[in-house]
DNA sequence: CAACTCATCTTGTATATACAAGGAAATTAT
DNA sequence: ATAATTTCCTTGTATATACAAGATGAGTTG
């Protein structure tokens, strides 16, 4: 056995999605049916798809279905979860305020890194991370729009759906306080 | 059941290591010890395990045992797998680049937003995100030393481990590059 | 028609079991 | 004494099974 089962399962189902069969949101197939597909117990199509979940590649709710999980709602979030597991292991706990989301045009040092023209649009974030209420990091970001067109409502998305934390909950106590706020006033 | 089992024991495993019971790179209990001290099945005290190490807390060796993550390895290289991840799954490679890691003095913006004195030495690390040979993010972060003594140390380390990379194999391809550059040339 | 119950499908938790494979230490053979 | 083998403990993969719990729709009942 070469390659694990299980693995063969995930790569399934990660190649329907990058080839676009299965979309945003799509349903994709419950426990059962990869079981009988692939002809491998519950437990291993299971694990195929919690570990898909974990990685923010789909979503689950029990008594509906196991879906794809929407873009939108990846990278942030997911950065946000594991920061917050690591904070809690040091017996702390977590809270992150985002200080801009923005729009801006890029100057010079920042097209350059990104590959883009000097002056032309990219999105801008800045968030501080709090541990025990202490400021820990504040993170810059400048994102290509033209590789990632919904950062900013990605983003902003990101801070309403309480609920996605909530059901990474044991480990997760990350609180989202959204206090927006005048742009470019503290860079330069 | 309000708390499952499985919870229960990864609590007690972070309770040990908060009330710092388990140093860095001690050996926690094995999964047949746990199965005996929680009187659960070993599939339950794996999972917990399991999802302890997902979460970047816990390091596990096939032969040897299960240990406490060194702190060290956390924060940059768990958010690096992350967005290594949904760039898998968007049908990318992904890389990055590391253009800064120093320590400076906070000018007045910054050292406001990290609740330090300005001028004080705060550590900043630039890094450039690529999808598919393109920069998709440029991302700043400014850490408050008092709070994070070995952030330098710990994101020098994380490029040469390879192996770290290695174990999270299936789902991760991410390379690192190491081009360590002149400081402050591209930030105002 | 409305409300309720129930069957059914889904995911979530938990167990018992089996074998494979890596690592380390004790044992044995050279 | 050194080298090879064996043994044991560890994690890794996989199965079959059981029950709990959420969601949905069909059917029954009022």
């Amino acid at each position: 056995m070469s390659v694990p089962k299980f693995a063969q399962i995930k790569e399934f189902i990660l190649e329907n999605i990058q080839s676009g069969e299965w979309q945003e949101n799509d349903r994709v197939p419950s426990e059962n049916e990869l079981t009988s597909q692939f002809q491998v117990s519950r437990m291993t199509a299971r694990r195929a798809l919690c570990e898909l979940t974990d990685a923010g590649i789909l979503t689950r709710s029990q008594g509906q279905g196991t879906f794809v999980a929407s873009f939108k709602s990846q990278s942030s979030l997911l950065e946000i979860k594991n920061i917050a597991d690591e904070v809690k292991a040091r017996n702390s706990d977590y809270s992150c305020t985002i200080l801009v989301m923005e729009s801006i045009r890029a100057i010079a040092p920042i097209a350059i890194a990104l590959g883009v023209e000097v002056d032309s649009h990219v999105y801008r974030s800045v968030i501080v991370h709090n541990e025990n209420e202490q400021p820990l990091q504040v993170e810059e970001r400048f994102v290509n729009p033209a590789l990632a067109k919904d950062y900013l409502q990605q983003d902003f998305h990101s801070l309403t759906p309480h609920e996605y934390l909530s059901l990474n909950a044991p480990l997760t106590e990350a609180r989202h306080t959204v206090e927006a706020i005048m742009p470019n006033q503290e860079m330069c």
